[in-house]
DNA sequence: CTTGCTCCTCTAGTCGCTAGAGAATGTAGC
DNA sequence: GCTACATTCTCTAGCGACTAGAGGAGCAAG
């Protein structure tokens, strides 16, 4: 149990095989060493990276960003300013998607509500879409 | 006045000069009429149509949503059903994105309060996204 | 008639995977 | 050993919704 296949690797990390391969593929997991049959066995390392991987993507950042944050991982002496300036650069874009989806959903529920359920042609939903400035108010 | 090229086009719905001719070759927007030098000439309608593809993107639907909501247009005594349909899956899906978004804010804003601008070393940034345990609250 | 803008078509690239083909390897039961 | 099946391998192509860039033609003003 010292190294595990990609499968279990899939299974331990929650993240899918090609995706593995994939990381492996675009230089943010390190290439394993591989079995006398060419497969790839993965070290608690390698384990414990994937998952890095997996928490930052879950919460959004891009693979530039999370590039960025291993190797800021790889060299725990270094000042963490850069780690810190990209969690608030991803935080303020949270805070930004919020804004825009609540507006959004203020938007929908609008047109939903107001559709009577009769015919297209007098249905709200349609008439919002076609004519912007009857949701003025939320703007976007 | 009658008809206009394509970048007053663009600049009157506000999209993009590319994205119009994209929006043609995916046959969402009819191809409009010609000049003698091959250029495309919108009318008042082509501008209606790209004003409410534009509004409907605004609002997330995708391509296939928006290409059925203008066939509906296109015949208003039909049912309105479907448009409600598509607006209420497009309204549970922003509602559902709020509430991800929102616990990923949370998640992020501890993260970035716990930072003591130290060395990566002892950054709560980089230990957080090591260890996903750390946030449980907020589960993702 | 030249300058500079707009427009044309076409191909290829973006991001973060995902799907599929076709072949090899590993494992469990008989 | 043999067979069946799961897992893995490499490779290429596709997704959505554009965006960028090459290379060329048209057009209006000075």
């Amino acid at each position: 149990m010292r190294s595990v296949p990609i499968g279990e690797a899939a299974r331990q990390s929650g993240v899918k095989v090609p995706t593995i391969r994939y990381y492996e593929h675009i230089g943010l997991l390190p290439a394993p060493k591989r079995s006398e049959g060419n497969r790839r066995h993965y070290e608690t390392s390698d384990l414990r990276r994937l998952a890095f991987i997996r928490h930052s993507r879950e919460l959004g950042f891009d693979i530039e960003a999370i590039r960025t944050l291993l190797t800021l991982q790889d060299n725990p002496s270094q000042p963490c300013a850069t780690a810190d300036t990209i969690a608030q650069a991803r935080l303020a874009d949270v805070v930004q998607r919020i804004r825009s989806l609540t507006a959004l959903k203020a938007e929908l529920e609008l047109m939903v509500e107001g559709c009577r359920h009769g015919k297209v042609g007098e249905c709200r939903v349609i008439e919002v879409l076609a004519d912007h400035s009857q949701c003025e108010h939320a703007r976007h």
